[in-house]
DNA sequence: CTCCTCATGTACCAAGTGGTACATGTACCA
DNA sequence: TGGTACATGTACCACTTGGTACATGAGGAG
């Protein structure tokens, strides 16, 4: 094909719409709103996408993909800071720039995004029920593999996981919609610390000088 | 009028708009579906709340307000349990007891109605741009008061409280979406029993005992 | 050159949308 | 009794929606 060394069309065109959810809000998911928005037609979107909810479908599964590859970044980050430091990271630092890393304000209209097709997926939306199986589940095995690196023990890895999971959650919503940057640091920084104080083999570092 | 001694024809309205959108989600606000699935007509709804963002306004402003009366039934209760013990209980036992009242399944719809607003206010929606500044706030307070009560100093309890908030609303989105009953109670649980062993004043009491 | 596949634009459709004008009914008030 | 305010139903409006039929083009394959 001519544009191989680009992209597909069809990427090319998901990746419009994604940028244009995230800034605009999944609202304005009007088939000819969107096109006129991103420089298209109404037609090419059913085109390569099916339909309204072919395309709907695809963008889920594109965020969950984004996200995903935001962890392996910050996976592939900390490795190559280890290498050059030659100490591992202990967990409340790396707790600590994880939560850095996720909740930059660069990031917000994704996440904003993200909680938008939450809260869509609750009510039933059919199209939208494989999101749901999988929004748990599938941060809980690397949280789980993480906590156990960390010398959590394995009947309690996987609540400690969960856990996380939702303080972090709920922080986003809470920051999301305050912009309280400095509340929100703290409370994070507050839980960090509850941790280290119940898990002993990793205690005794002041979380709140990690800013 | 001759309606009065049941209601506002209005509140009758919007009752069952909520009750609706409760279990059928924010989807279907097109007014004539709507109107339709409560038996009435479209017609209706224009006239008692001047437009369709006038009826999400009022929507809004109906869940919140029900919100509150929640945690005012519940502040009641516990009072007329504390009079019948003559024994003030204890924070772990009045936090799980709060996290079983709003977990329960009969309020599910509900909740999937509120994140659902949640998610739709993130992303810019003018109207419910009130909602986004009291989601948070509206509840910092009475957990600000209630850990004080407990005796968590005032510096801290303000961050205690937005962290119980993001904790609990983490944790309900994870039960919404995978309904997992036992996991999301443990890792509450757990959450509980960091708090105790933080703050030594009220510690001493197995959590994991109080189901 | 010829055919075929993929991509795109134009024009259209039936259905549904929010909103409103108008008429009807029903209870209260003077 | 007549009048007034509120509530409701019917019918309509202009507009937008998701989806599709049809035509056009551009590149690769023989």
């Amino acid at each position: 094909m001519w544009y191989m060394g680009s992209q597909d069309p069809k990427q090319r065109l998901l990746d419009k719409v994604i940028d244009h959810l995230a800034t605009h809000g999944l609202g304005d998911l009007s088939l000819r709103q969107l096109a006129a928005a991103i420089g298209t037609s109404h037609r090419m979107l059913n085109y390569h996408f099916g339909s309204r909810s072919g395309l709907l479908v695809e963008v889920v599964r594109e965020v969950e993909r984004r996200q995903q590859q935001r962890f392996n970044d910050f996976l592939r980050e900390l490795e190559s800071h280890a290498r050059s430091t030659t100490q591992t990271p202990l967990f409340p630092e790396i707790a600590w720039r994880w939560w850095q890393h996720i909740s930059d304000p660069h990031l917000w209209p994704h996440e904003r995004l993200f909680f938008e097709i939450y809260g869509q997926a609750l009510t039933g939306h059919p199209e939208l029920a494989g999101f749901l199986t999988r929004v748990v589940e599938s941060w809980l095995d690397p949280l789980i593999r993480f906590a156990r690196a960390y010398g959590i023990p394995e009947p309690e890895a996987r609540t400690e996981a969960r856990l996380a999971l939702a303080v972090t959650r709920g922080l986003l919503l809470d920051l999301l919609a305050t912009g309280d940057r400095a509340g929100v640091d703290a409370a994070m920084k507050r839980q960090i610390a509850h941790y280290v104080t119940n898990h002993t083999n990793s205690a005794g570092v002041d979380v709140t000088k990690t800013t």
